[in-house]
DNA sequence: TTAATGTCTATAGAAATAGTAGGGTTACAC
DNA sequence: GTGTAACCCTACTATTTCTATAGACATTAA
């Protein structure tokens, strides 16, 4: 019953950042690429317009995805963007490793950019290490074994329950 | 063999912070105070100095710490600070809230402090906060598991195998 | 040819992080 | 009772990151 303003919310706490708004926009829009007509490319505007992302902020979460090799792009008139690869084999991880970085809560947690920290030799330090190191590995666990595909047809499914409840 | 270089590297890749500088701060610091005499009050300085931490800096860690019941001071000449629990009751989750904030990728997932997305109003949406309600449960699991105690203790142990390797 | 579409670079405002600065308050030691 | 060592508290700043926005450029279908 709280929100009874029509303002627009988008994060008010600080900290929230383990997922950026630019990763969710990504998964959004590789949602929507995934739900598209296949073989038949989405334009920019259209994918913004459904998933009310900013267009030009778009723009550039998509041409990372490309660079990436997630998506492929027709230019011109009749446009647009295709994912390069079936749903089910992009998962969540990637994603997030591309438009946020590594999947790390340490820098000498990453697999990708690992550094060491060279204010941890005391012996609590790498306890934290240990810690995180069990909580990276479970996030890891679900981030990479979850994708596109997941994101399209679970919902769905909900929502037949949810229908027959 | 790579840091030939003696500069100090704390950070260098980006988002790397679900865990802050400033948590890693608290938790070496309730550390060195459960390895203190019983009883016996520590001084900032002293935790600073043998923790490396700034002074300064971790003069406000403690006074969040000791507002939120996890330690206790004494003012004055001869004072300093003490677990105001036993170090086997503090875990690693109560501290990261207190100085890091709600542990949660998403305000829709957090418990201590829940918002609402409305922008997330669409179905994919909901499978992103699905999939991160996973990762944030498996995070609370291992953070909510863990104590300054173990932080003490397993390290001395890992030491205790090195030596006997 | 032209209009629609993606490509790319630069910039800017807001917020969070990681401190620093500097005084105020308390209480032990003498 | 005074001095000084210690904690208490508020405010400020520099840096970085996030979240875009702006605008010129390149490509292609009609």
């Amino acid at each position: 019953m709280a929100d009874v303003s029509g303002e627009r919310i988008v994060c008010v706490c600080k900290r929230f950042e383990m997922i950026t708004q630019k990763a969710k926009y990504a998964l959004r829009a590789l949602s929507a690429l995934a739900q598209a007509e296949a073989g038949e490319p989405m334009m920019i505007s259209d994918i913004a317009a459904q998933q009310k992302i900013p267009k030009k902020f778009l723009e550039q979460i998509l041409l990372d995805l490309k660079h990436q090799g997630i998506v492929i792009s027709r230019r011109g008139k009749q446009g647009g963007y295709l994912l390069r690869k079936p749903a089910n084999e992009i998962t969540f991880g990637e994603i997030l490793r591309i438009i946020d970085g590594p999947i790390a809560p340490l820098p000498c947690l990453s697999i990708t950019a690992y550094r060491r920290c060279d204010d941890c030799d005391g012996e609590q330090t790498c306890e934290i290490r240990h810690v995180f190191a069990r909580v990276a590995d479970a996030t890891r666990k679900v981030l990479f074994s979850t994708t596109i595909a997941d994101a399209v047809s679970l919902p769905n499914n909900a929502e037949v329950a949810r229908l027959l409840a």
